[in-house]
DNA sequence: AGTTAGCACTCGACGCGAGCGAGTGCTAAC
DNA sequence: GTTAGCACTCGCTCGCGTCGAGTGCTAACT
């Protein structure tokens, strides 16, 4: 059995009415509002063939059907058509620009308005400059099992952390390892010291258990996302989905957003994107339990041409695609203007 | 008709079984379980009485009675003995100075932690220096009924603001009266500029209505709360009181929570807090109708003796005064010792 | 005069069953 | 291959009776 041309057509019929109703969808209402010029009794049938294919399910027997995630996933690939939108200028970025100077409260800001209009909930990470470049790492001896690491970017940026080690170090021992790793590290950017280059520089030096120990102390003070902020804004409108009318869903959702939780496994996955592209990710699709029950639109902003930051929305699977898709577009278009200027 | 002592007990008694249940309290489980060695009858006489003094109320017919906001504010006055509790040292506070360098960390930090041990909604602001001083005011002609106010103070903050009024002023008379309000106004901490000092202000420079207007936004502009952050957590845990299992209440309650509004009179009372002062809000006493079916516990942190930010607590008006009070009390003064290490 | 037992009454909460209606799958005819 | 017809399923709503917690009132008791 394959998905033709008919099927395909009351699939997106199926999909269409359930996006703006969020009620299983019957035969007859296909029948009486898609003119497909086909019966409800062989939409019945093909409904039938559907649910075998894995698009559709019923919630219970007498029920209509409602899209399953594979279905939304083929809504996404196939059936939305963005590519040659044209985005018109936001005015209100503007007037948003003059009435606060700190970029806080204007990425703040952005994530209300985005809110706002798609009823959804948004989030803006701040900047994170991931090409800063090594300028200097320093070792020093704290005290008896105690080093702290000290690295320097050329953006002036300091970073460190103490780490434990088994015995003592001479500071001249240590200086010695400072001068070595200055030498693998400097003037590479945080983001090309990756999972990879931390191991060939773990050979390149010897596999030493105590370089082990700073290397991966290294890697993770370059990767922590401790100073980046994550604005979050209409987490309330959880609490409007229908789907999530059962209250203990909702608070998990909502608390694991306040404990930003969430964001862990989104922001990798986001930063990894490749320029101007948007993500959707849904349902099942999402690592975390409590976000199986939703979609994900992310993309990234971008500061002097450098993807510094990313954006999203989260949502109910039965999410307004289109709008909210175009929506992001248009106010990324219009944000990284925005912020070139700055 | 007095509140004699029996009254008080019987009042007493409603409140704990109340604030533990969150049922209204009925005659017999009194009589049953706080032995006052009378019978559910006489209590039912005494609580016709409480009722008609204002501090019960009853739902509905045919059910027990709840204590009104006139009884909490009893009892948080007069029945909470909280003057000599002893302080015990929290370790995890130590625990997470080390772990995070950031203030703004910290103060995170400090809001989960008051949150996960109180199970309420919890805030705290990042620190507002106020006692930087005025250095110079400048008012600017823009156009045509519009004024702009700027401030300058000695720690180099710019703060400004356009102000409508009636009519064009000359800027040489605008520069006239800037000259003036500097000399009323010149080396006052921000703090200082209190209601009252713009009222003499007003007084001493000829009651003018422009002088007013100016005057007004002067005081809008220095108290205002643009650069300073306010951290929240646990707002999920509202979801779980019952006195708001009505969805569209506690939605409105997070929304407002969530956009900031509640904060704008909060904030405002805590900073005129004196020291160590802890100040309970109860239902009505809020101005905020969102907030009217809340408590409120706010007072204020230090750094180096200054009074700079806010930390406080919102809870169902059932809420556990004595402890939350408690709570609060012992990570504030943790809190301040912490901060002046720093 | 204050206290208490007794009693009728109120009213929300809960559970049950009938009825409704949207929707299905199957069958037989077109 | 398509469609009309039909029996069947099942969640939802609504009304109704019951239950029980709680009250106020009255009359009797101390």
């Amino acid at each position: 059995m394959e998905l033709n041309e008919r099927k395909l057509k009351i699939l997106q019929a199926i999909i269409k009415d359930y996006l703006t109703t969020a009620e299983p969808v019957g035969s007859r209402t296909i029948s009486k509002n898609y003119n497909l010029g086909i019966s409800p009794a062989t939409i019945r049938n093909e409904m039938s063939d559907l649910e075998e294919l894995g698009f559709i399910v019923q919630p219970h027997t007498s029920a209509g059907r409602i899209p399953s995630d594979k279905a939304y996933r083929l809504y996404v690939d196939t059936m939305l058509e963005l590519q040659k939108a044209e985005f018109g200028k936001l005015v209100y970025l503007d007037q948003l620009l003059k009435s606060t100077g700190r970029i806080e409260n204007l990425l703040k800001e952005i994530a209300r308005l985005l809110a706002q209009e798609t009823h959804y909930t948004t989030f803006v990470t701040t900047p994170q400059y991931r090409r800063a470049k090594v300028k200097n790492l320093q070792l020093i001896d704290l005290e008896e099992g105690k080093l702290l690491v000290v690295v320097v970017t050329d953006t002036n940026h300091i970073k460190n952390r103490t780490i434990r080690v088994d015995s003592r170090y001479d500071q001249t021992v240590l200086n010695r390892l400072s001068f070595q790793l200055n030498e693998q590290l400097y003037n590479l950017s945080l983001e090309e010291i990756g999972k990879e280059r931390i191991e060939s520089v773990k050979q390149a030096t010897g596999e030493d258990q105590i370089v082990g120990k700073i290397l991966d102390a290294l890697f993770e003070i370059i990767h922590e996302v401790d100073d980046m902020d994550i604005y979050t804004s209409g987490t309330t409108n959880i609490l409007h989905y229908p789907e999530f009318a059962d209250l203990d869903k909702a608070s998990a959702l909502m608390r694991s957003i306040e404990e930003r939780d969430v964001f862990k496994d989104i922001l990798n996955t986001t930063f990894d994107l490749e320029d101007g592209k948007v993500k959707i990710s849904i349902g099942d699709e999402n690592e975390l339990p409590d976000l199986k029950a939703c979609s994900l639109i992310t993309t990234s902003y971008h500061i002097h041409g450098e993807r510094v930051g990313a954006i999203g929305i989260i949502g109910p699977k039965r999410m307004d695609y289109y709008n909210t898709v175009y929506s992001l577009r248009c106010l990324i278009k219009n944000m990284d203007e925005l912020l070139n200027r700055l």
